[in-house]
DNA sequence: TTTTGAGTTGTTCGA
DNA sequence: GTCGAACAACTCAAA
């Protein structure tokens, strides 16, 4: 009997093998199969894949081709425009597709585009949930809207029951030969990833092992020891107490649901971490929330969720921006985490509130620049959390902070990072600096380093005037004109 | 329909 | 040093 047509599963940000529904099902069905990875750097999403996301692909592909090897199967990459995968699929003689949904508004309207095309053409389309622990439109308030508070949210997303276990990865795939009238396929070095001139990811490969096994390295080490005490110390970028997980979540190389289970697990071992895990999980609810948001918002990256927000009074400061990217504002908690972003790919979560606060509010400079910069050089950088957390920062998001939220750098550095490590760590220039001004060198004559700049903006003076601006809007229930 | 309680992450001031 | 109040009223979500 002839060889059956190959299920064509198409990848996307699932890179993994482990509660991979999409590629489970595709296993399931009897074919062989073709698992597929279009490159299209973003352009189906609307926007360029940043320096650091892509230096991380490259290294999630790479592990992920060898992760399918040892089980029978093969990754293939082609470049190639996302809407081109019909033809695609007809070229490998595929029976059916399968893949995981995905929520951002040009690639929901490209996977629509993409199936209709599909079953014209007569091949089943089988899409699945393997990103959130529930779809976006699940959750609702009484009356069938789109919430808009995270805790009756993460409260309502909770009482629709609990969670299916996660899926056991297939043992054995039987990869379908790729047919030689099907276009050239693409080696994962010529898709050029990597950045050469110059080699900016020195940091970045010290820090990370992108990859199905580096994320699962990373929350088995999470939940031997940054778990427990993690309520109180997750606000320390001293010490390593978060779990670093979210540029594995990013490109799915772990499931939402496998580390929920791992948690929970955990804890019923271990009564005594209930608030930590509550705490944990509840950052996992943050990211079902920012879907929830991107869903009902497809342009959270661009618009403000408030519209009273378009009318505010944003500087233009190319000098200023450009200190706060480099890292030189003089306000060392901001520096520290602006170079642990350049240097690392990722920043601590709480000085992700200090750098983001500074920019809006010190600087006035509109938070879209932030999100931009952030979307470069994170390696987590996805469009539902970091539009969702940087409108948050700038007051404008769902549930966003209170405009008189001034982050004050200088008491969020002594409160956080009381003995000046982490700054330590960041900016060579303050490494001799005593404990007590390591957070305002400035008051310390002869110690401010010749090579350490002096604050862009005091920090009374830029309170008073973001006060005032924040102001300027008026009431949230301001009538419209 | 109206009412009610609640709402991630802070700072400053004055007692 | 520590504490409570003020900051500004708003919207959300449910009863």
């Amino acid at each position: 009997m002839a060889s059956k047509s190959p299920a064509l599963v198409w990848l996307r940000d699932d890179l993994r093998l482990a509660d991979q529904p999409a590629l489970s099902a595709a296993a399931a069905s009897g074919r062989p199969v073709l698992c597929l990875y279009l490159f299209d750097n973003g352009d189906s999403a609307g926007r360029a894949l940043g320096g650091a996301s892509r230096w991380w692909l490259h290294h999630s592909l790479a592990a992920l081709a060898g992760a399918l090897e040892k089980i029978g199967g093969r990754l293939d990459i082609l470049h190639a425009a996302h809407r081109d995968l019909p033809a695609i699929a007809a070229s490998l003689d595929a029976a059916e597709v399968y893949w995981t949904r995905r929520y951002g508004g040009p690639e929901i309207a490209c996977d629509k585009a993409v199936k209709a095309a599909l079953l014209g053409a007569g091949i089943p389309v089988h899409s699945f949930n393997g990103q959130l622990l529930r779809e976006p439109w699940e959750v609702t308030t009484k009356s069938g809207g789109p919430m808009k508070v995270y805790t009756p949210f993460w409260r309502a997303h909770r009482a629709l029951g609990p969670i299916a276990p996660p899926l056991p990865a297939p043992t054995a795939l039987k990869a379908a030969p790729w047919p030689s009238m099907a276009p050239t396929r693409c080696a994962l070095g010529d898709l050029g990833l990597l950045p050469t001139a110059p080699d900016w990811a020195g940091g970045l490969r010290e820090c990370w092992t992108p990859g199905e096994d580096g994320a699962r390295a990373r929350l088995a080490s999470f939940l031997g020891s940054g778990l427990r005490g993690y309520a109180d110390e997750r606000n320390r970028p001293d010490k390593p107490s978060t779990s670093r997980l979210s540029p594995h979540l990013r490109f799915g190389e772990i499931s939402a649901r496998t580390i929920l289970h791992a948690v929970a697990h955990r804890e019923a071992a271990a009564s005594a971490i209930a608030d930590d895990a509550a705490k944990f999980l509840a950052e996992i609810g943050w990211r079902e929330f920012a879907y929830h948001l991107l869903f009902h918002n497809p342009d959270l990256a661009t618009r403000n969720y408030q519209p009273r927000f378009d009318a505010f009074p944003w500087r233009t400061d190319a000098k200023a921006l450009r200190a706060w990217t480099i890292g030189r504002t003089g306000y060392p908690i901001v520096d520290a985490g602006m170079r642990e972003l350049w240097r690392t790919g990722f920043m601590h979560n709480r000085v992700r509130m200090i750098v983001g606060s500074f920019l809006v509010k010190h600087l006035l400079i509109d938070w879209r620049a932030g999100e931009q910069w952030f979307w470069d050089t994170l390696c987590d950088a996805d469009p539902a959390n970091n539009s969702a957390s940087w409108q948050w920062v700038a007051g404008c998001g769902a549930d966003a902070a209170p405009y008189f939220r001034v982050f004050n750098p200088v008491l969020q550095g002594e409160k956080f990072d009381p003995a000046g490590d982490y700054v330590r760590r960041f900016v060579p220039e303050l490494a001799h600096a005593p404990a007590k001004f390591i957070h305002k060198p400035w008051e310390a004559p002869g110690l401010l380093a010749r090579d350490y700049p002096a604050p862009i903006v005091p920090h009374g003076d830029a309170r008073e005037r973001a006060l005032r601006a924040f102001k300027t809007l008026g009431g949230a229930g301001e009538p419209e004109a």
